[in-house]
DNA sequence: GAGTTTGAAACT
DNA sequence: CAGTTTCAAACTC
């Protein structure tokens, strides 16, 4: 059975990848999502998916919780059907998920109730999604709803995000199957056999899963793998001997069940891709409470660039009667792959803190939102927070991701000492629980570049454990909701996260950029605000520089932006590129600068005036085209008069990519078949060849030097061995330099390629180092009968 | 490094 | 929306 009808299959790619064609959803002021760095929508609709996929655990329920009618609930139930639920959002409801590692089912607070299900059918395990947009989803979606028998209901959503790739989420409309028979998680019709739950992956393969249901609301993989993923594949033919058939439809902007009430903006948890086969991990579900009468907010935290793929790997939540919150730190990374992990932690944490409140209440779901990247699709977590939450900021040593971690104030003492595990995994796909104690959450900001610098070596084993230093560096998140720039937040800078601000601002906020959270750590506002429990940030923060990897943290975090020079506008406008990326000032040459924490007020404002002149200010100008095609254009095109576009004057020409018919230039020469931009782009990659081999060639050069010096470091005396690195006088030196010059002007006469004499010249090198060596070796042994 | 050119951002 | 000004980066010398 196809995994997507054949229609489908071949439309789903490209409108999927579609951000345009979907529609921005007005976002309710209390479920407000901050964008980080994306030319997407904060998307509206939630796709909440709870997924348990472990194999010790028998009683894995994985439910997804929607906030607003407009969300849609997935759970995997007991029976061979995979259920999904309508959340018929309830402000005193509350969401259930399973602890992916106890299997305990906890009530999150504030999460809507689901009261209604719809499940798949497991006779045929067909889901049909369908695509309001699309007449011809539509029709796919019917004719595979024959067949299996699904029924379409308004205002249930299911959001699918492309996987490594930038756009925003669909929202797929499920089925209602509240009346339909089987749909019950209790059902007794329910099938012991082994189901195999499909994998859909945007954009990756996709995979039968074995499932074992438990007549528990259970489900337990039989699996190693434990990763439980709704994937749908890009441009992938269904194979017909998937058990489960997705029919995907996509709905743009649907306004649920009750067109009257907007659909609520707040992301739901996204369950996203495995990418790695042999990475054992999981992929987790979020719940997301969304309830506009709950004074919520979300944490938005993330500065991508091109995760091919994310992985939510964990959203388990605690047992309900515990009080624990546990946090898990995503570590896992692999290259081109980010992985988002929020996991529960275990209840082995020493420290349980009593709390009057329902557990629910302090279970915040933790949302990953897809942002479109310059290069890729990028996700968000974002965190709604308690009525009182605190953040805790949580860095990793050597990596680039930021948790956050979101704790009440009366146990964050608690968790600052107790409750984080000085060690992480950083390998495996399945995310290692590193805090546990009144943490609530962790949410891994993380950026394509982060996960090439972060990334370990290839996954080759689910078990590879990279330990490292677990710091905790915090942010003191207000509890409060953000009135003065909420209406602003699905926009805001990439990356960023929202924080108190300093000094009291009346503003009540800090836009965070993620990148800077070392810096905000290092605020006085920070240091301040620092439970006297946790560990000072200095501490922290020389923790965080400990190497991972053979990459200190200082490298990983280095900014890989230029430093701004900006005199006039105080970085606060977004002629500076700092401001602009929604990141602070650091090491840049301006004057006056306001864009820090210092200025924060001044810097809100000026992002607010920022938005509201262009509420698209802080997207990505080069929007995202399929990946390896040339189809990325500049969002708005260019204006380019006099330089052709052919200089870095042109955004266009800057960004690598060619005009596109939006652009307004005049003597456009930036065109696939100009032969003036073919003309630099051969220059271009001449030049990158040739920096590359001298580049090669150095560390060649360097090594053997390198090499030298040790073997001729002093120490006949020592008898080791060694020559004395004297043999390595001037005159050596000299006479060398001598040949190789004598070398390159050999090849300058025979009128050698370059690239022919820096290989002479490189020889001869190699020729004088070797007779240098000869000739110690010789003194070596002469003076060894001497006995000298 | 100073000066010029350029085009996006900001302003009117 | 169009024209102008401001601004900082890109570029040239």
């Amino acid at each position: 059975m196809d995994v997507v009808s054949p229609e489908l299959n071949s439309l789903l790619p490209d409108e999927i990848m579609d951000t345009e064609a979907i529609e921005d959803i007005p976002h309710s002021q209390s479920e407000t999502v901050v964008p980080m760095e994306t030319d997407v929508p904060v998307p509206t609709e939630n796709l909440s998916i709870c997924s348990n996929a472990t194999l010790m655990e028998p009683t894995q329920t994985l439910t997804t919780s929607a906030a607003t009618d407009s969300t849609l609930c997935v759970s995997l139930v007991p029976s061979p059907l995979l259920t999904i639920k309508p959340a018929m959002a309830t402000s005193t409801a509350t969401t259930k998920t399973t602890d992916s590692v106890t299997g305990t089912t906890v009530s999150a607070g504030g999460l809507q109730k689901l009261t209604t299900q719809f499940a798949i059918s497991a006779a045929n395990h067909q889901i049909i999604l369908n695509k309001l947009a699309s007449s011809q989803a539509t029709e796919a979606s019917k004719s595979a709803a024959a067949s299996a028998q699904v029924i379409k209901q308004e205002g249930q959503k299911l959001l699918v995000t492309a996987i490594g790739k930038s756009g925003q989420p669909i929202v797929l409309q499920l089925p209602h199957t509240g009346s339909k028979p089987g749909v019950s998680q209790t059902s007794g019709d329910t099938k012991l056999q082994t189901p195999q739950f499909k994998v859909v992956t945007i954009g990756g393969r996709s995979e039968l899963k074995p499932m074992v249901v438990n007549p528990g609301n259970q489900v337990t993989a039989l699996q190693t793998q434990q990763l439980k993923t709704l994937q749908i594949p890009k441009k992938t033919p269904a194979s017909s001997a998937a058990p489960i058939k997705f029919i995907i439809t996509k709905t743009v902007n649907s306004k649920g069940l009750n067109p009257q009430t907007p659909v609520t903006p707040v992301i739901q948890g996204r369950v996203l891709t495995q990418t790695s086969p042999v990475m054992t991990s999981k992929t987790i579900t979020l719940s997301e409470p969304l309830n506009t009468s709950l004074p919520s907010k979300k944490i938005a935290i993330s500065p991508l660039k091109t995760p091919s793929k994310v992985t939510v790997v964990s959203v388990a939540s605690p047992p309900s009667n515990a009080s624990q919150k546990s946090v898990a730190l995503p570590v896992s990374v692999a290259l081109g792959q980010q992985i988002l992990a929020v996991q529960q932690s275990t209840s082995a944490s020493p420290i349980k803190v009593a709390t009057s409140q329902p557990s629910a209440q302090n279970i915040k779901p933790v949302q990953t939102v897809p942002v479109a990247g310059v290069g890729g699709s990028q996700f968000k977590t974002i965190i709604p927070l308690a009525a009182q939450p605190n953040v805790q900021q949580i860095q990793v040593p050597g990596s680039r991701f930021h948790y956050v971690r979101l704790v009440t104030a009366s146990t964050a003492s608690s968790t600052g000492q107790s409750s984080v595990p000085n060690t992480s995994s950083v390998q495996t796909g399945k995310p290692v629980v590193v805090g546990t104690g009144a943490v609530r959450m962790s949410v891994p900001v993380v950026s394509a570049q982060t996960v090439k610098q972060v990334a370990p070596k290839p996954l080759t084993s689910a078990t590879q454990v990279v330990t490292t230093t677990q710091t905790q560096q915090r942010l003191i998140m207000p509890a409060t909701p953000l009135p003065q720039i909420q209406p602003g937040f699905t926009n805001l800078p990439p990356g960023t996260v929202l924080a108190p601000a300093p000094g009291g601002s009346n503003v009540g906020y800090t836009v965070v950029p993620a990148q800077y959270v070392t810096q905000i750590q290092q605020s006085p506002f920070v240091t301040l605000a620092s439970n006297s429990s946790f560990p000072p940030s200095g501490a922290v923060q020389s923790q965080a520089k400990l190497p991972l990897n053979g990459v200190s943290a200082a490298e990983t975090t280095s900014r890989p932006r230029k430093p701004c020079n900006c005199t006039k506008s105080q970085c606060l406008k977004l002629y500076c590129d700092c401001f602009a990326n929604g990141e602070f000032c650091n090491n840049c040459n301006c004057n006056n600068c306001f864009n820090n924490l210092v200025h924060e007020t001044e810097r809100l404002k000026a992002i607010k005036t920022c938005l509201d002149r262009n509420p698209e200010a802080f997207k990505p100008k080069i929007g995202k085209g399929k990946e390896g095609e040339s189809d990325r254009r500049h969002s708005k095109g260019c204006n380019c008069k006099r330089s052709g576009c052919l200089k870095n004057y042109c955004e266009c020409y800057e960004a690598k990519i060619m005009c596109s018919s939006i652009c307004k230039c005049i003597g456009c020469k930036n065109f696939e078949e100009s032969p003036e931009r073919k003309t630099l782009m051969h220059l271009a990659d001449a030049a990158e060849v040739r920096v590359q081999q001298q580049t090669a060639a150095k560390t060649k050069l360097s090594s053997q030097i390198s090499d030298l010096l040790m073997r001729t470091t002093p120490v006949l005396s020592s008898g080791g061995g060694r020559l004395p690195y004297t043999f390595v006088t001037k005159e050596v030196l000299e006479a060398t330099c001598e040949c190789l010059l004598e070398q390159a002007k050999k090849s300058e006469l025979t009128r050698q390629p370059q690239v022919e004499a820096e290989r002479m010249i490189l020889e001869e090198f190699g020729h004088c180092l070797m007779s240098i060596i000869s000739s110690a070796g010789k003194v070596k042994a002469d003076c060894a009968s001497i006995n000298c």
